[in-house]
DNA sequence: GTTCTCACA
DNA sequence: TGTGAGAA
């Protein structure tokens, strides 16, 4: 259990990791997700021998990779944001960078509601036919 | 349990 | 954008 729900006594004192599964646990991942975002360039895990282990700024990274994914953003586009918030450059750049990926999201969820419409619009115009034509031939064989 | 790599959708 | 399988 992470210590973001309870820190015990002693795990105040040590410098708190996370391993791979307490991780994929947490955020309902699996740990070849996690390793794939690692693989991406999204995460860059300390090593204990060749095991993971994350600290609470990876840990903070994967919160913000999820938050990126929920707005539909690709992998490429948050290691954009991900990259600017770990080289300690200025809020206001991300957030900038964080504008422009949006817009750019906002672009093609807003097309997509369009195209949606279109189908709509077409689907009502052939079930307006089909339920004229049932009662034209309503008593008729 | 965790690592990596290759294949696959 | 991930998953499955196999080997270490």
């Amino acid at each position: 259990m992470p210590a973001s729900v309870a820190v015990p006594a002693h795990d105040a004192l040590r410098c708190e990791t996370f391993t791979i599964t307490e991780l994929a646990d947490e955020f309902a991942l699996t740990t070849r997700a996690i390793r794939f975002y690692e693989d991406q360039g999204l995460l860059a895990p300390q090593r204990r021998g060749t095991r993971r282990l994350y600290t609470p700024r990876e840990r903070v990274r994967l919160k913000l990779i999820l938050r990126g994914k929920r707005l539909g953003m690709s992998l490429a586009e948050i290691a954009e944001i991900l990259d600017l918030y770990a080289a300690g450059k200025s809020e206001r750049s991300q957030l900038e960078k964080l504008l422009e990926t949006l817009s750019r999201r906002r672009a093609i969820i807003e097309q997509q509601r369009e195209d949606i419409d279109v189908v709509l619009a077409e689907i009502a115009a052939l079930e307006k036919d089909c339920r004229k034509r049932l009662k034209r031939g309503a008593g008729g064989a």
